[in-house]
DNA sequence: AGTATGTCTCTTACGTTGTAAGAAAAGCAA
DNA sequence: TTGCTTTTCTTACAACGTAAGAGACATACT
């Protein structure tokens, strides 16, 4: 008498298991993603990954092409009258899209954006831009500027990535003595505000390249 | 009679595993660092390595800490009497130096600035700033827009960091049909030069801040 | 000289990881 | 039923981080 598995399948698909993988990683961070957990958490086995994806490192792949994707789409698609509104907007738009999932943020900053979907969100963003007057390579310029800069303030932003507490050291000991400014300003919490600060950066930015116009 | 084994010491110390490990990362990227492989590197078994280093993530931290003061340090020592002047070859110090490191770099990115020759630098740049009559929650907004600027543009200037060779798809297949623009500007070169952008920018985002003084 | 004491390095071992190879079950068609 | 395709699992292996402790080296003291 041999023992009788019932095992039905579980539906999976590529996309179930990116989404799998995207939500383990915003809440117990990169370094703890393994193919047995986001299996386990999937309700399968390691290796039943493998039919949906061909390694570990092409998941990652399909996460960060998932998550820029969701993050640009339709950022762009009604482009103001104001090329500095499309500009702004779409800077903000970026950031806060990056913000929700700030597992993926560290794997997005080290790979560049090369996705259809990016190509045609910084298509659109060129065509307003040079639409408005802007050189095509100062364009470009305005859109890689603003991308890089949200990618580093949004960085800065979450800290030390989800995972990684156990390293932190306590996260300041900053002596009023020797650095009085810094521990006034910590103090006080000024120059703290991040999105005043990206708000603040992003129209110097705007404005900087307005002269081009 | 046993085997008489010679083992003169190796003269590690906690700076040279960390030389090896900054070595080692450069060149064959994040990924790649294993302690069974930086002691190789080193001429020695791995679990020598943990004598001079309590764990893989303590390597870590101090390899960013490390790279960072390098990075800052002496940046900002003399500050020139224009704090224009000093937050721009502040800016260009930083990105320069973090370029020498491209391998650490996705370290230092999602991880806060904590040691204290960060402190110092940033306290000098606060001082300096704050001098020239910026009021110190914008001197602190400045100080961070330009470290995460110039963290988020040399990310995108390294690209994927060395050991990410494998996976990466051909790095752009741009239809100039649905593409237009995106494609004449990679086939001019326009707009895609990092020095002239990254100069631009900070200079933007420096006289930004400048009404406020 | 020997011996004791610390400093440094190695050996062994364990649990976890990514994944290659292929068996086996589930679903569907004939 | 038989067969074929799609999906899942089992087994296995090399490489990883590192705990525990043994052993070799260096130095100081008798």
């Amino acid at each position: 008498m041999t023992k009788q598995v019932s095992r039905p399948r579980a539906g999976l698909s590529r996309e179930k298991v990116l989404d799998a993988a995207a939500a383990f990683v915003d809440e117990h961070g990169l370094p703890a993603l393994s193919m047995r957990k986001l299996g386990t958490a999937l309700g399968v086995e390691a290796m039943t990954l493998y039919y949906y994806v061909p390694s570990k490192a092409a998941l990652f792949d399909g996460l960060v092409e998932r998550t820029v994707e969701a993050a640009l789409d339709g950022l762009v698609d009604r482009p103001s009258a104001d090329w500095r509104e499309t500009a702004i907007s779409f800077a903000h738009g970026y950031r806060a899209r990056l913000l929700r999932h700030p597992g993926v943020l560290p794997l997005i900053a080290t790979r560049p954006v090369n996705s259809p979907r990016g190509f045609d969100t910084a298509e659109r963003a060129l065509a307003a831009f040079e639409a408005a007057g802007l050189p095509a390579g100062r364009a470009m310029d305005l859109f890689n500027a603003l991308g890089t800069f949200a990618i580093g303030h949004t960085l800065a932003e979450i800290g030390r990535p989800t995972g990684h507490e156990e390293t932190a050291e306590p996260p300041a000991e900053i002596d009023a003595g020797t650095h009085p400014r810094l521990a006034a300003l910590v103090a006080s919490g000024e120059g703290l505000d991040f999105d005043a600060r990206f708000t603040a950066v992003v129209g110097f930015i705007v404005e900087g390249f307005a002269p081009e116009v």
